[in-house]
DNA sequence: AGGGTTGTGCCACTCGGTAACACAAGTGAT
DNA sequence: ATCACTTGTGTTACCGAGTGGCACAACCCT
């Protein structure tokens, strides 16, 4: 319907139904999760809204958490491959990271995408069982990326710890801009992410030297 | 038997009972889990093997993760209790997170633990459902913390995303020494461990000003 | 010892997730 | 158009995690 419309103009028709299904499937679950709640709301009821069998949920998607969270998923999908198109030259690997971050961002040109994903969001916060799911995606990628920098950087020492630690304030800087992002009141659309995202990444920095000093002084 | 014993020498008869099925289903587990997988494991065999319930079970752990990751959440629980007891004097926050972990660290005094913190984490990295549970535990964690610094460091602006990244860091560095340590042949014990995360805790410094050189240069 | 409290075992139940198989629908040929 | 072939879907039956209710036993206190 709305996201994945403008890739898949002409795919064949069986592929084209089952973006559909796929997309109705995300955008049903979003709605009656923030409605009656996550573990309010059964596998079998998504089904019925939709008109789709439960087997053909699962071969959607591999779990119920997962449907809520298809559209943070495609973004670091995008952020993947961004990384994967980009040569390292000159510059911070931590600044390669932001510009294969912010490049990730700018595809997201889907009209509903922003709203989806606050909505995924607030699911998240608010499920235990969605945020673990959503972490350990997160984790997954990371390795990903991890992998990625050692290959694109040609490091000799498989055990440096420095692209990781890179892609971890990448990721904590990003998860909290999100966190204010979706506080934020009304419908804030993409660009007031990336502004977050600025804020936050601004930020790395001054974490490192942040002095602990006592409140009373 | 092994860990909680010094602490529960003399508590009333039911608790210590209870802290002794609590023990033994965290032994058994970790044991059954690595024999025959996570999932390859019932509960029902779990509860049978040391004669519990499974009613029971689940009034002593909220899932069938929880239990065999009872010896990392020891250390989050002492981790934070530090940091509650310490008070902010110069130095940067990092340094004042970093000293209360290896002050944690150093109360992990069981004989056991060392062994069962790496069975425990072998079965993490091998069971996505684990894994998913334990970041999930890990962020909450965090939260607790941050809100701790923010208070303590009677910080004005609840927006300050300086703590939040430090202890971003705190854990990434630490996940790279556990990963690290838990790859090391043979049984290093804790002294190993806290060895690795001095190795991870000096690498945090150059992630943040690592140079990104193309291979060919 | 006896009454109140608290943990436990058993039963039945819901729901997420999977396997097997039959069937309908899309695809590509003649 | 129609035929075989492939591929997605629905149905049924099933397993295992997790929960609620209730009776019962074990501990605790006096």
């Amino acid at each position: 319907m709305t996201a994945t419309d403008a890739t898949a103009e002409r795919l064949p028709l069986r592929e084209r139904k089952k973006l559909r299904t796929r997309q109705a499937l995300i955008d049903t679950a979003l709605r009656l999760f923030t409605e009656r709640g996550f573990d309010g709301t059964t596998l079998d009821e998504l089904c019925d809204a939709v008109e789709v069998s439960k087997r053909t949920f699962f071969r959607t998607f591999p779990s119920k958490e997962d449907v809520a969270m298809a559209p943070t998923q495609d973004l670091w999908a995008a952020f993947l491959e961004e990384l994967e198109g980009r040569e390292p030259a000159g510059g911070t690997v931590l600044a390669l990271l932001q510009a294969s971050l912010y490049a990730a961002l700018d595809r997201m040109t889907d009209e509903g995408w922003a709203d989806r994903v606050r909505l995924s969001l607030r699911l998240t916060a608010a499920t235990p069982s969605m945020d673990a799911r959503g972490r350990h995606f997160c984790d997954r990628t990371l390795r990903t990326a991890v992998a990625l920098l050692h290959r694109k950087l040609d490091l000799q020492d498989p055990r440096d710890l420095r692209p990781r630690l890179a892609l971890d304030l990448l990721l904590a800087g990003f998860q909290c801009a999100l966190e204010t992002w979706v506080a934020q009141p009304g419908d804030p659309g993409r660009a007031a992410l990336v502004a977050e995202v600025r804020t936050a990444f601004a930020a790395i920095p001054d974490a490192l030297t942040f002095e602990a000093t006592p409140p009373s002084a």
